[in-house]
DNA sequence: TCTATAGTTCATATATATTGAACTACAGTA
DNA sequence: TACTGTAGTTCAATATATATGAACTATAGA
């Protein structure tokens, strides 16, 4: 688990915002689930190698359910490691996608 | 300026070491200045690739002094748009860099 | 065992990174 | 106006990484 990794793990648009779902939920997510969640078509190949990204960086674990994968945020290790480091990027990212729809509705300041 | 391309340009361990020598300066430093305070050897135009993703990013601007370029961090914006991010990132790089000396030196916990 | 579902792995096409060589921009000197 | 040197950029080639269809593995249920 290093910074480097986090980052980049977290420098995809579709694994920053897999991330945050995962985040939303208590017990973690199954892949599909959370491609759905995305609104995001993709190939299961696709999702796959995210997964495996997000978990080689060490911001998920993944424990399987019969034939479904749940994975889940770290939280507690990644707090211990780099507190508060996360949580910077999910509200830059909460902040980011708040501003886009306030653009994409003509409302900006 | 996007958390994906900011969370892109700092996952590299170079660029994200680059970025913390120009946070320590109050005014700036050239490119080879910066190379040299990361004790890595590079040739120029690799340097020159990091320095345009930083800047692509957003993170840095570059102003022309002579024939030098002095690059600085775009610290005002950044907090402005997304704050506590950058702090967040180099703290736990700083984190990391302890950590890891501490390692080095056998002397980890 | 057969079928269906959820993911992974593999092969390959596309995209991105690295780096030597050539080029641009500026400064100093004559 | 050259000519020389220094600082960076751009280009082209190669090396590495990403995206994805196809094939494969693992589990569940009938």
């Amino acid at each position: 688990m290093t910074i480097a990794g986090i980052l980049y793990a977290l420098s995809d648009p579709i694994r920053l915002a897999m991330v945050r779902e995962l985040l939303r939920t208590a017990h973690g997510l199954n892949c599909t689930e959370t491609a759905c969640r995305l609104k995001v078509a993709m190939p299961k190949s696709t999702l796959s190698h995210h997964h495996r990204i997000l978990r080689e960086s060490g911001l998920i674990v993944s424990e399987r359910h019969g034939t479904e994968l749940t994975s889940r945020v770290r939280t507690e290790e990644l707090e211990s490691r780099f507190p508060g480091l996360l949580q910077s990027v999910i509200d830059a990212y909460d902040q980011e996608c708040a501003t886009a729809g306030r653009r994409g509705a003509r409302r900006a300041s």
